[in-house]
DNA sequence: ACAAGCTTTACAAAACCTTGACAAAAATTG
DNA sequence: CAATTTTTGTCAAGGTTTTGTAAAGCTTGT
């Protein structure tokens, strides 16, 4: 997987100056003296920075005006920074561990987040729980933003609903939140013109879009081309989209058992209309429930993220072997 | 099989040079030292640029105006220098060198996006709609590409899908496409926390949602602090929200009249719970439909963009007045 | 033919770099 | 408390890199 926390962006020292509102001598001479940041530096010598080293400058400037001496912090890592300015005049013990993210701790990190979202979400803080997701991904990536802390969210605020302490308003705001994180969650994903196809959607009557949304995100993530369609389709609809693209796959979620005469022919119809070179994949809460129709028709059903990428891997060989 | 040449179109360095507010000597020298463009060449050896290749450079000239090397992010791909700019606190300018592009060729500009656009629905191309999209919005900015580009073309989809000449599973591929471009559209506004609140959302019964979304987006761009709540919600969870966030608006967007009586109750019911103190907005196609009742129990009816960001400004002043 | 392109070479302003020095402020010592 | 070190921010000199612009001379395309 990409490495999220890569810097994109990089500065000249001028640049770092004027943000950091350290001058650049001063830059320079915290670098000598302290190695207070670490710049690379370009083919010609010029230093570059991150992102990091701004706040990081923007920092060590708050806490040497406010008394501190630059050689005893200059090392110390952002988040001591931080805390010695809000315990302002107080001593703070040095710490110099710098924590990596074990995957354990990672999955701690993402229940936290999960509290935090859904303390969000009980607030009808909007605008707060997008703030917290947009850190969330920084920090746990893509995948893992979607399989450790989105999920259990999403269940929770379900469990929740049902049980009457949110309301359906509290539901649809989280969801229009997400839906407008896809763009950040897909980012970065050239993928290749040889990436096998794969239409994702939901059959007639299911609304709950979600479920489908992310598997489109994580096939895209797995470096399939993915076609995504929305929700509320009819099985032709969704066969002329596999015809146009050629798609080798189809990808659809089923979250509500509502009409239980209609999934069942839609997914016979679709399966009718694909022919059986297309491999159709069913996931989503309530796949389970027409069982039946999925195994008569020959379905893939989604039995957790872990399998659904296992999947994706096995058709993607498969297709490559074909060509 | 699908024509990835990208002959949509390709454009020559003066026009380039205009477009993207580079000179052309710039343009060349940026290419000879750091390949921040690799433009095919003609028969004759004359640089042929893409849509892409425009707006990558516009993005670039931003960059390096705001105190980035061209040297360090010459390479950057076209996401990557987007964020970089909005992540930038920097003076986002007017664009003091787009004052060559007039109102009206801006609007030529849109209505050529306009017919490559459709293009790319009716080839059933996803990515390169995609691709067309995101161009457009560095070119345009997100208001002009909603409204000379974005309307428009949802329009034309409508009536082509109407006359049979597309299918629904097109304005599908369309409909999931933009609503995945919300993070770019909005962003670049931290609103203040004094920003007058609003609900945007879709009454009962109404699945189409997109209309309520770019009315949500234009009210962001006003600087209005909006949540968004996604569609079919009855009137009582609407106006809890109004509630949760002490918003003085709520728009609501009417695209069909399917059941007659369900729309007027709704509306009559919204107005009643949330009171005579936050102004109902309805906009959409269909919201003429009912214009009876909108006036009954006092809506304001959106005739047109300007007209909507009109009253957004009104409300605003009105509520800035009240504190 | 003539405007618009192309390549190469050059140039100069702006921005960086390193080294070394210096004085005010802070800390330590006698 | 005064004298002595240390720490810190600033500056200057002299050299290098980056980057926008331009001129010269030739080619392309309408």
């Amino acid at each position: 997987m990409t490495n999220f926390k890569d810097d994109s962006s990089q500065y000249l020292i001028s640049t770092v100056s004027k943000r950091s509102g350290v001058k650049s001598d001063l830059v320079r001479a915290w670098e000598r003296r302290y190695q207070a940041v670490t710049p690379t530096r370009t083919a010609g010598g010029h230093r570059v920075y991150t992102d990091q080293d701004i706040a990081r400058l923007k920092l060590l400037n708050q806490a040497t005006s406010s008394g501190h001496s630059i050689s005893q912090i200059a090392r110390f890592s952002l988040d001591q920074l931080k805390k010695l300015l809000q315990h302002d005049p107080s001593i703070t013990l040095p710490d110099p561990n710098n924590t990596v993210l074990l995957t354990g701790e990672r999955k701690f990190l993402a229940e936290d987040y999960v509290e935090k979202c859904y303390a969000a979400v009980l607030a009808f803080d909007a605008k707060m729980l997008e703030s917290h997701f947009e850190n969330a991904i920084v920090e746990l990536g893509s995948q893992s933003f979607i399989e450790n802390l989105l999920t259990p969210l999403l269940t929770k605020i379900d469990k929740h609903r049902k049980s009457g302490e949110l309301r359906p308003v509290h539901e649809h705001m989280a969801s229009a939140i997400i839906r407008s994180l896809t763009y950040i969650l897909r980012n970065n994903n050239p993928c290749s013109e040889h990436a096998p196809r794969m239409i994702v959607s939901t059959p007639i009557g299911q609304i709950y879009e979600l479920g489908a949304l992310l598997a489109a995100i994580i096939a895209e993530l797995k470096g399939w081309q993915v076609t995504y369609l929305g929700a509320d389709l009819p099985a032709e609809e969704i066969a002329v989209a596999v015809k146009y693209t050629n798609a080798r796959a189809v990808t659809i979620s089923i979250s509500f058992s509502n009409d239980d005469h209609i999934i069942p022919k839609e997914i016979r119809r679709l399966r009718k209309l694909i022919g059986n070179n297309v491999a159709l994949i069913v996931g989503g809460r309530s796949a389970a429930y027409y069982e039946a129709v999925l195994d008569e028709v020959g379905v893939v059903k989604i039995q957790s993220y872990e399998h659904f990428r296992q999947i994706l891997d096995e058709l993607a060989s498969a297709n490559a072997a074909a060509l």
